[in-house]
DNA sequence: CCGCCCTTGTGTACGATGTCCACATTCGGA
DNA sequence: TCCGAATGTGGACATCGTACACAAGGGCGG
């Protein structure tokens, strides 16, 4: 097998066949150790054992590479938030159901940026612009985006009454804000290096805070 | 006068004089537009009038620049959250006097990363370490941090009764987690270009679901 | 007052990166 | 079969961070 590490031994072909992918796999490992800084095209171009140049047949520039990424970034966010949803003991107290279906996507959302933090910071590294988070291609297995998941374990909240409706326009962004503010906190700030129990703590009491807050 | 966008004209003096200060000068303008990444070295040595090389008699590398940048960069955090409570009307009621300088310091933290944006994202840019956000150089007029005008507030909303003491404990970071996201949204995320108006609402919101959520 | 030396700036150079342009190879359809 | 469009290659350029050797000049001991 070709190795991770070694760029791509050689093709014996002429036309790679994936490029496009293969560049999108290598930025990708690139950001995963080192964030979006990391992610540098030569290194992809070499990675992929392919010219620097090839790379502009398939992305208008670096940009458009990092973007591709960052959108990959952000699915993997959105599965790893239905996963942690995925695994929350089913119940027949809907109320009860429907706060720890909430409750997953903050706890998958932070687990993800403990998890992967160079990836983290890709997913939500959009110089200049970032309202794909909303986008097509940032979704999870089930087709929905972080954003989207989060908007919809809030009309749950809603629907199980455990959140006043006059409350619930725009409770989205009093969620988001506290969870990823201490999401940047855990990866690079005051809080970095945590244990990942206490880091675990950490995220549910800020979680407790929204409920109460929200 | 010299102009502030071409180059420092000339220089008649072999020596600077105060070529340290001057490249933080030049590098915070360039932060101020463009974030951290858009501190480039060899500009701000253009902008001081000298050799690139110049640079490395008073900073080890530019991490070094960027880092004395983003120090000069808290301390303005500082600084608009002092002027932030400062502006608060006096008041006898004590609990109602301690509850606006609290929310005076997430009021200006926002005001600052609006205001901004570029020196605010350089401020909470350390690649690799951001500890230094209690650091010495990053404090305002009063000598305090903008952690330490955060934990005084707290300190004195538990004093006059408006927190539990049981709830002290690390509150610090449920309410910067809070705030800090909020900045996060507004500056590049999908609340970005919001009207001031509403990106003022949007930050007293936050607050409000910190009060009662902390 | 003079000469020395440490500090501060200069010049040149190197490797790396993003990107442009002209050219080569190949695939797929007319 | 042949030809054009798609894909890769090669070479070149500007810019950046930074290393090394050298120059200028200010301050201190004599």
């Amino acid at each position: 097998m070709a190795s991770a590490k070694n760029p791509q031994p050689k093709r014996d072909t002429y036309r790679h066949g994936d490029l496009r992918n293969a560049l999108i796999e290598a930025a990708l490992e690139l950001a995963r150790q080192g964030g979006p800084e990391a992610v540098v095209l030569r290194a992809a171009t070499r990675q992929a054992g392919v010219a620097p140049n090839a790379a502009y047949r398939h992305f208008a520039d670096r940009d458009a590479l990092l973007h591709a990424v960052s959108q990959a970034a952000m699915a993997q966010v959105a599965r790893t938030m239905e996963a942690e949803q995925a695994a929350v003991a089913p119940s027949d107290d809907l109320a009860a159901a429907a706060r720890a279906r909430f409750r997953a996507v903050g706890t998958g959302y932070l687990r993800y940026a403990q998890e992967e933090p160079g990836l983290f910071r890709t997913a939500f590294h959009v110089p200049g612009d970032m309202t794909h988070a909303a986008d097509d291609t940032a979704a999870g297995a089930t087709g929905k985006t972080p954003f989207e998941l989060l908007g919809e374990a809030l009309d749950d909240l809603m629907n199980a009454g455990l959140l006043a409706e006059d409350r619930r326009p725009g409770a989205e962004f009093l969620a988001w804000s506290a969870v990823h503010g201490l999401a940047v906190l855990l990866i690079d700030g005051p809080l970095r290096g945590l244990h990942p129990t206490q880091a675990h703590d950490a995220g549910q009491h800020v979680i407790d805070m929204i409920e109460r807050g929200i």
